[in-house]
DNA sequence: CAATCAAATAACCAGGTGGTTACTTAGCCG
DNA sequence: CGGCTAAGTAACCACCTGGTTATTTGATTG
């Protein structure tokens, strides 16, 4: 009897053939003898197949649900290919992981939040993160695997932290800029305001599904996610609005706008 | 080689001896010949047992890592029983995962938020959620796996539903009270709301282990958890301040609720 | 053009998987 | 007390698991 996985929608297209319709144009290749090997060797694309078909069935099945096998069979090679790039299934993870994560903070780097407006710019990177994690929801699937594991595997990561600093210095130095104003309030701390901005889309996304049941109301209709970007937005520019009684409002531009 | 686990701290004292310490005493237990079979049948204290190993192992393995021969090792029955009462692994976790909603949403209940002023009935749900989550963490890790799945299992539920309106219900009419009295701002939909409540807490205890990690920062010390849980009441509470501009303020009670 | 080494393959391994078959035994009820 | 049912046990099953062994083959390079 087969394992109990979690549903796949569709046929999903990350199994890559081997060869690009480009090499395999210029041969016969249907209709002579079987081709037991791959005609061209190309290191580069098995790893890159490997990882994608490895990130689409950690998220889709966590860690422990995933089979090794399956990577290799979503993947089109041989899974003898997946021990000789990545060792084994743990390492896989990690690099799959990482990945993960160098890509959303470069993301976000390119957000230059810096040069603009600090309720803006907190407007823009909230609805990034939201849209962000609408976008790759194997991005979150990830990570709650590996947190299920209580980050063992990110822990032996070398250059994670360095990743992500930059990140809260951003944040730091929006949050000075809007106090100074008069905008925001002070005394924010940037990571416990991240984890807010992360936490009010994440969960809504990482629980759609329970969510959805216990309050008997789609929310992942398209109206229903265009309505929580607003929200969290309103929860955090709501929560930033600096309290009624002025702490020390700055004598020039300190109008205190709730715009929006 | 055996498969990848995530780690369990304790030896833990999950696993009941099939015998109350009362039962054993009045025999000659040790001596005596192998007890091949338990001397007394308690069928409820049986099902007891493995709904309480099961709880442990699919929030520390996940449901496609848990192992239901470990379920019978760690409830110390034969695997057969479980089968027995509770036909397979899928069933045996919707019915997990309905006892953890009924502890919960029960808990709730006995808030008796009805009978507080808004802005304290805030504060204590909002602190009730946070604290359940951080007192309870195979709820949080439940709730993770069964939306790996896609709610499949919960879906098949049939009170759930009811399980959760009167806490919509609450909350509605909390929302009401405090924007009559103009401490809260109104039209905030009760299921953001507390999808925002929950989803503050949830995110930061469900993704404590990476996030500690990325950051560099212990968070799970006794300090920022004391810490989280306030920041969480302040993010909450400075939202739903009314606007600066008050919108309109009602003369008696007479708020035109903008309800959903 | 032979040597070399990485890329790739197929077949295999021990042990774990969810689930079952065949059986024994305790306790209740007529 | 006899019989029946539910509680309980042990051994087993086919299949899948992560990982390996032994081998072939493509491409580069001296």
């Amino acid at each position: 009897m087969p394992p109990l996985r979690p549903p796949v929608e569709p046929p999903n297209a990350t199994r890559l053939p081997h060869r690009s319709a480009e090499e395999a144009a210029g041969e016969q290749t249907g209709a002579g003898g079987p081709p037991r090997t791959a005609a061209t060797r190309d290191p580069e694309r098995t790893r890159r197949a490997i990882l994608d078909a490895a990130a689409a069935e950690f998220s889709a099945n966590g860690f422990g649900g995933a089979s090794v096998n399956a990577v290799a069979e979503r993947a089109g090679i041989n899974k003898r290919m997946l021990y000789h790039y990545f060792g084994n299934k743990e390492d896989l993870f990690l690099v799959v992981l990482e990945e993960a994560y160098a890509d959303i903070r470069n993301a976000e780097r390119a957000l230059s939040l810096g040069n603009l407006e600090p309720v803006e710019a907190m407007r823009r990177l909230v609805l990034f993160t939201w849209r962000y994690y609408l976008e790759k929801p194997s991005f979150v699937s990830l990570l709650n695997t590996e947190n299920l594991y209580k980050a063992a595997h990110l822990r032996r990561s070398q250059n994670i932290r360095a990743l992500h600093s930059p990140l809260v210095d951003t944040l730091e130095e929006l949050l000075r800029r809007g106090a100074g104003q008069g905008t925001f309030r002070s005394g924010v701390d940037p990571v416990q305001l991240y984890i807010s901005i992360a936490g009010l889309g994440f969960f809504y996304l990482s629980n759609v599904h329970t969510l959805s049941t216990i309050f008997g109301r789609d929310l992942q209709s398209k109206q229903a996610l265009a309505e929580r970007g607003e929200q969290i937005v309103e929860v955090i520019l709501g929560y930033l609005r600096p309290p009624a009684a002025p702490q020390q409002a700055a004598p020039d531009t300190a109008v205190p706008d709730t715009k929006d």
